[in-house]
This record gives structure tokens, sequence and C-alpha cells, in this order.
DNA sequence: GGAGTTGGCCTTTTT
DNA sequence: GGCCAACTCC
């Protein structure tokens, strides 16, 4: 049946490649070949392994040409991994004509094929988020519209989430005035990126999908019976598009095999949905399901761990992960005190294991949101422990990089007007912004790019449509603007025969942007010019690359690859404790893992905006995903008070944490948490008298309870069960009990009866002579800004609160001045 | 026209 | 706490 590889040896016998040991299921989903098929594929249980056999098996089992075989991964990353243990199996002239890559990655190589009949200039090139902001900025400005109102993150939100979903601007009904306006901008931006020749990464993929889709389009029959046999990856957080794409390109056999685990879809905010994977069967009801439970990664308490949290899932697919692993050290959760407690915690720890032995490259660290880096980055920097942080501001966003980059598209595709805007004034050359308002009217009036409209405003042959103003430039102006695009073409001409590297540097020293930073000469400057420096380098390593690929090294792959590498990408193999965010983590492992943050609304998160709030579903799963990263250490951290975006927040332990066993969880208090909890109730000010010291026998896990200290400002008070303070010695270990603690009682204030085991409330706050119970959660009215809810509550005589009303965004106003509303 | 300063904004996760 | 935009001053 298949066509015959004549390509390398790939005469191995299957026998060969199979020589590893698969346990049943796993050979199942490597040897069945043919139809459609379904793996769910818990946490640890060798997904990456059996991929690689099953395409391994295709190659030299069943001679399909490797070119026929599409490999979608979720990260270049992964991608790049994949290629390098197939080619131990198979060799890499094999592994050279694979298609293995993002979705994104494989649609621009097919996009570079097709770009005619998909209507793009070859040199097009890829907005990132930043370019499509400053794409829907400038249509407000031409609509005419407030961008007061019409935030662009927010329009362009919905613009993404139009294209997630497949539709066009003429295939939404607007029934508001507010959609209204936003589908106009759609149109505009639409039409923006094409006179720029530009794509946003929803593009790369729905450009495909109309071809692939159109019956009629010769490109899109090519790219239907292109592939015989396609994997994905991660198959739970594929979008809309990404699913109607893959079935597009299997349409002709179906030998379509998706691998993936509902329980760990943690994409949902960027269109993921994980009723794709829960409902394929529904599909294709011909598809074999495989179901690998066995994890092979963690140890049994960490599995136990994570099964404890994921077990409270709602509608997740069926599906009993085990493992035969000894149960290991039990999963620490951490008390801290504050952020700075546990980020020193978390340095000791890493200190004791790194002198136990343990690389440094097998520790991570991961937080919630990236605002939570700094401060163990900060401890991490001064106790001179190596680390990487993978995300958070990218070097490929700075601005020296950012502007040499707009310089090389330019030097590409001259019609990026998003680009061009960046760089016309950098370094300054007397281009300012009345001179680039008067470039960009005569481009809407002419409907040609910024680049386009230099030469006629340079000459003031042109005449306003509306006004019937002749756009002018004074004669110095006029010169400028000349020399610039003189500059430019020079540059253009220079690229057909330089390389990218040659190229970039001639642009730091035409431009003289280098000298400019030279010149300025502070740690700002010498920062920017090393920033620049490593720009060079990674352009001189492309070419390498390349070349030793024995491909040509163009600018255009360069800044494709520059486009699409995403952070986890970055990730280095070096000793280094790595720290990123769980989302980054996905797909990866370590022997030490550090999960910080663990409270709630921060973990769940919970957002101001109530609007998007829905997920903490989401957030299990993310949790989940969290947790089953160790294979044989995890400590988990949370901190009674955290200061974080700007304010203090006071929270209480992450509610996942309850879920997970008693048997697999160990509760621990760092030494300042200690101290906490010993001091004596009764200190401070007002708010304790009933908060603490109602129930308890004064043992040291008793008082950690909040309103004891007022100098800390309201919090939530919590109290841990009697049963699970094993260890009195003082250690004041928390027992089991974290795990227990309830989260938001119904009645917050409510006193609770003898017997109750926890109590959990806060110092009411007076106002106005009248005691209201004002907290974080609260709803409250204000006579200007109407109805909103409160954030948190800085005590004092005059106590403020942070509130969000609907409409006005986060205000901070004196408790005196606002009402309580009944409920939360 | 340009540079510098202040004020106001938001504050998840990213191919 | 950091970034961007608008405003002011030269």
């Amino acid at each position: 049946m298949a066509e015959q590889y004549e390509h390398g040896d790939t005469t191995q016998d299957p026998r060969v490649v199979m020589n590893e040991e698969l346990n049943g299921p796993q050979a199942d989903a490597v040897t069945h070949v043919d139809g459609p098929l379904l793996i769910f594929a818990g946490a640890g249980s060798g997904k990456t392994r059996v991929i690689v056999y099953r395409i391994a098996n295709l190659l030299a089992g069943h001679h399909v040409p490797p070119y026929r075989i599409l490999a979608v991964t979720f990260t270049n990353k992964a991608a790049g991994e994949m290629k390098l243990r197939l080619e131990r199996l198979v060799g890499p002239e094999i592994v050279r004509d694979l298609w293995v890559g993002t979705f994104h990655s494989v649609c621009v190589r097919l996009l570079r094929k097709h770009h005619e009949a998909a209507g793009l200039d070859r040199g097009f090139v890829i907005y990132d988020d930043a370019d499509q902001r400053a794409v829907v900025a400038r249509v407000l400005k031409e609509l005419d519209l407030d961008d007061r109102r019409y935030p662009p993150r927010q329009v362009l939100s919905r613009i993404h989430a139009y294209k997630q979903e497949g539709r066009s601007p003429d295939d939404i009904d607007s029934d508001s005035y507010f959609d209204d306006a936003v589908t106009r901008c759609y149109r505009a931006y639409e039409r923006h990126l094409k006179t720029a020749s530009a794509v946003d990464f929803d593009d790369l993929l729905l450009a495909v999908l109309r071809l692939v889709e159109d019956p009629e389009s010769l490109a899109g029959e090519d790219l239907r019976s292109r592939f015989r046999y396609v994997l994905v990856d991660e198959f739970q957080d594929v979008n809309h598009v990404q699913y109607r794409l893959v079935r597009a390109l299997c349409q002709k056999h179906d030998n379509l095999c998706v691998v993936g685990d509902d329980d760990q879809s943690i994409y949902r905010w960027r269109g993921a949905d994980v009723r794709v994977i829960r409902g394929f069967r529904r599909d294709f009801p011909t598809a074999n399901v495989i179901k690998l439970e066995q994890n092979y990664r963690s140890v049994g308490n960490v599995v136990q761990a994570a099964l404890g949290v994921i077990r409270h899932a709602k509608d997740r697919e069926p599906k009993e992960l085990w493992t035969s692993n000894r149960p290991g050290d039990p999963v620490q959760v951490v008390a801290a005190d504050s952020e700075h407690d546990e980020a020193a915690w978390v340095a000791a720890r890493i200190r004791e294991l790194t002198e136990q032995g343990v690389s440094p490259r097998e520790i991570a660290v991961f937080y919630r949101v990236h605002a939570q880096s700094r401060v163990l980055e900060e401890v991490l920097r001064s106790e001179r422990i190596p680390y990487q942080i993978i995300g958070g501001t990218r070097f490929f966003e700075r601005a020296e990089i950012k502007n040499l980059l707009s310089y090389l598209r330019v030097v590409v595709n001259p019609r990026t007007d998003v680009d061009l805007h960046r760089i016309i004034n950098v370094p300054p050359r007397k281009i300012g912004a009345t001179t680039i308002d008067r470039l960009i009217q005569v481009a809407d009036n002419l409907q040609v790019s910024l680049y386009d409209a230099i030469q006629p405003l340079a000459e003031g042959a042109i005449q306003d449509a509306h006004t019937g103003n002749k756009p002018s430039v004074t004669p110095q102006i006029r010169k400028n603007l000349l020399a610039f695009r003189d500059m430019m073409e020079k540059l253009r001409e220079m690229a057909r025969e330089a390389s990218p590297s040659q190229l970039a540097e001639e642009i730091l020293e035409r431009t003289g942007y280098a000298r400019l930073l030279k010149e300025e000469d502070n740690a700002e400057a010498d920062a920017r010019l090393q920033n620049l420096h490593e720009l060079l380098q990674s352009i001189l390593d492309y070419e390498e690359e390349m070349k030793a690929a024995g491909e040509p090294a163009l600018l255009t792959g360069y800044l494709e690859r520059v486009s699409l590498t995403s952070d986890a990408d970055t990730l280095e193999d070096v000793p280094k404790v790595a720290m990123m965010t769980i989302h980054a983590a996905k797909g990866l492992e370590f022997h030490a893992v550090f999960l910080t943050g663990m409270e709630e609304d921060l973990f769940p998160f919970r957002s101001m905006e109530p609007s998007r709030n829905d997920d903490v579903e989401e957030e299990r799963r993310l949790a989940y995903v969290a947790v089953t990263r160790a294979r044989e250490k995890l400590w988990i951290t949370h901190a009674s008070r955290r200061a974080i975006f700007g304010q203090t927040r006071y929270n209480a332990p992450s509610r996942f944490l309850k879920d997970m066993p008693a048997s697999a969880v160990r509760g621990v208090l760092t030494p300042a948490s200690q101290l906490m909890a010993r001091r004596p109730e009764g200190s401070g000010g007002f708010g304790m008298s009933q908060g603490a010291g109602r129930f308890g026998g004064g043992r040291g896990d008793r008082d950690r309870s909040a309103g004891a200290r007022f100098d800390d400002g309201p919090r939530l008070a919590w109290r841990h069960p009697q049963q699970g303070a094993m260890g009195s010695a003082g250690s004041a270990s928390p027992p089991a009990a974290l795990r227990n603690l309830p989260v938001r009682p119904p009645t917050p204030s409510a006193t609770a009866a003898p017997g109750e085991r926890f109590v959990e409330r806060e110092p009411d706050v007076e106002s106005d002579g009248e005691a209201i119970s004002l907290r974080r959660g609260s709803r409250v009215q204000h006579d200007r800004f109407g109805l909103g809810t409160v954030n948190s509550i800085d005590p004092g005589p005059d106590p403020i609160a942070s509130v969000t009303f609907s409409g006005w965004g986060t205000k901070r106003i004196m408790v005196r001045f606002l009402k309580p509303l009944e409920g939360r």
C-alpha cells in the first residue's frame, strides 16, 4: 500500500525499532496505524515516547515517506525534541523530510509555498501582539473612535475571538453600538494588514484553512492530498480553527491520530476548547480509543496529590491514573508569612538540594503569574543560585530589539506600516509626530502604505479629499524624508547580496543607532548595546544552523523564526534553576518542583473583572498540570500576606490544597510563620477580640488567625483543626490540616458555634459611626461610581478601600463614602 | 518640533 | 510597581 521511499536507509526492521519495552496500551498506540485514533495520555504516561515510536513505525515498518507525515506539536521545543529522538531511531536524513512543528510554523511553511494563492506577498511579515495593537490604535483614530471607550486591547481581543471562531467581519451581526464599532474596526484592521502585506497569528491558520477548504483551489488540492498521516499532540488545547484545519488536511484518508489529556487543558482563554477532544468520538465514530494510564514519572505521593486535585474536576473523561513507583517523600505544603518569607524558604531548600548533589537544571520554581517572579528572582540572585526565567518581558519585546527587527522587516517588506512607524524617527532624524500624522493622512487618502506615501508627501502633490488642504512639509522635512527613503532603498539593494547578519550590522552603522547608544554612555544604553549584540549573535546562530542543514539562510526565515518562537522554547539546557509560569511548564518535568503562591484568588486566580471568572475548573486543571511536573520532590507554598499588583493582599490557602489526600501531604511552617503563630493574641488593636481565642488550646497552630494582628490590616483568619497537630514539640507543624481549611464559609461574619472546627473572619471596619462589615468581595455602592466590588482594604483611622466599579475601573475610596450592600 | 515630566492606567495565562 | 500617553516647557 505505501509508496516506497527510497531516501536513505529505511529498511530497519520494525521489531528493531520496537525493541524498547512498551506496555500493552502503549504498544497498541504505536501499531494501530490506520484510521482515526484517539489516545488519552495521562500525565507522565510516556506520551512522547509513544508518538516517536509511532512515527518510527510508520517510517520503518510501513515505509511511509517522511514528507507524507505531519506531526503537530505545541511548542517548537517539543518539535525539536521529537525530531531528536526520531533521529536516533531512523536517522537524520529521514527526519529532515518529516513535517514536524507547531500549527503556526507548519502553516507558515505551507503559506510560503502558496502565498500567491493566499493573496500574500512573498515577503509577508507576521504581526505580533504589539504590532496588532498599533494597527488597532491607528484604525481607531481613522474611524474617529475614542480609544478610551474602545480600548485597543479590548477591541483587539474581540477581533481575536472572532478570528479564532473563523468569523470574518461579514459574519457578524452586531446588535450593539459597541459591537458595531468593533466590527468596523475589524474590517479596517483587515484592510490595513492586507495593505501592509502582514498577517497576524490567527491569519496564519485561517489563510491555510481557506485554501484547504476551497474545493476549487489548486493549492487547496495540493494541501488536501499532501499528508497521509497526521498526528496532533496536546490535542486538548486545539481551537476550532485548528481542528477544522486538521480535519481538512486528512479528509482523504482519516489517518488522524490525536493525543491529549482533557485533564491538562489549560488554554481555554486563547480559544482552546476541551470539547473538541471530548467530542472526538462523535466526529469520528470509527475511532479507536486508547488510554495510557500508568504514570512512570512521579513518585506515588505526587501522583496521589495530583489525583486528589483532579478528582474533583467536573466533566472529565473517566480514567484512572496509577503508578507502581515507590511513594517517595510526602508533598510538603509550606505556610509562609509573606512572599519574601516564601522566597527565602524556596532558596534555602534549593540550596539544600544542590548541596545534596541535585543539579539546578533539575529544579524548577512555578508561579501562577509573572508578577510573582520578581521577589523570587531577587532572593535567588542574592543567594547566588543560578537561574533562568522563562517568559516575562521577552527579549524580543525590548525596544532596541524591536527597532532593529523593524528595520529588517521594512527591508523585506517596505509596506509594513507598523514597523515603518516604529523606526522612521529612530534614531531621531527630525521626522516628528506632525510629519508622521501628515504621512498617515496621505497614505489613507491614496490607500497606500506609509512608505509609498513618503514620495507624494515630500513632493506636496496631494490634496486632502475632505478638507482640500494640501499636506505639505518644509524643505528641511522634505529633505529628511527623502534621505530616509534613500537610505532604506540602499539597504534593500544590499539585502539582495548580503547575509542577514551583515545587513543587520550595516543597519546599525548606517542609521547611526549604534553610535547614538555608544555616545549615551550610561548603564541603560550599554545594556541596549549588549542586547543588540545578542541579537546579532542569534542571527549568526541561525545562519550557522541553516548552513549545517544545507539550506540558504534567508532573512525572511530568520524573522519568521523570531515571530514564532515562544517562551517555552527558550528554556536552555543549562545547570540553572528554571523559573516559569505553570503554563510554560506544560510538557516539562523536574526532579524537584516548587509550586508557589498556592492561595485563594491567586491560584485559583481571580481577575478583577468579574466577567472573566467562570473558570475555576481550568485553574484546577492547571494545578493538576503543576503538580504532575515533579518527579521526586514537590513543595507547595502559600503566604498569608502578599504584595502583588501594587497592593498587599491577605489570602487563605488555596482550595486545591484541601483536595490532596492527607496521606500524601505534610504541612510545614516557615520559621517566620512559626513566629507569627506563637505571637500572643491580644497584642493588637481592635478586630481580634472575636477573631481569635475562641477555641483551641493555645498551641502554635492556632493563632495564625488573623484578626490577632491589626497592624497587618484586615486579613482572613483561619484556624487549623485540632486533629492534625502531630508532633507537638513546638514544631507547630500545621497539620495535615491545611487541606481541610474551609475557604470562605457561607456566612463570613457569623460567629462559629463551638464544635465547629474552623472560623474565618476579619475585623469589621467602622464607617461613619455605623458598624459595617466590609471585606474583600463585598458589594458596595458609591454615590458617583455606582455599584462596585471591594478588592482590599487599607486600615487606619480612615480606612481606604480599593474598589472595582463596573464602567469606572478600580478606584481607591475612603470607606466612609461606601454603602455596603446585602450579599456579596 | 522635540524633550522631559507628570499623571493615569492596568495588573493571567501566549502561538 | 511599571508602562504609556498626554501635557508642558523649551
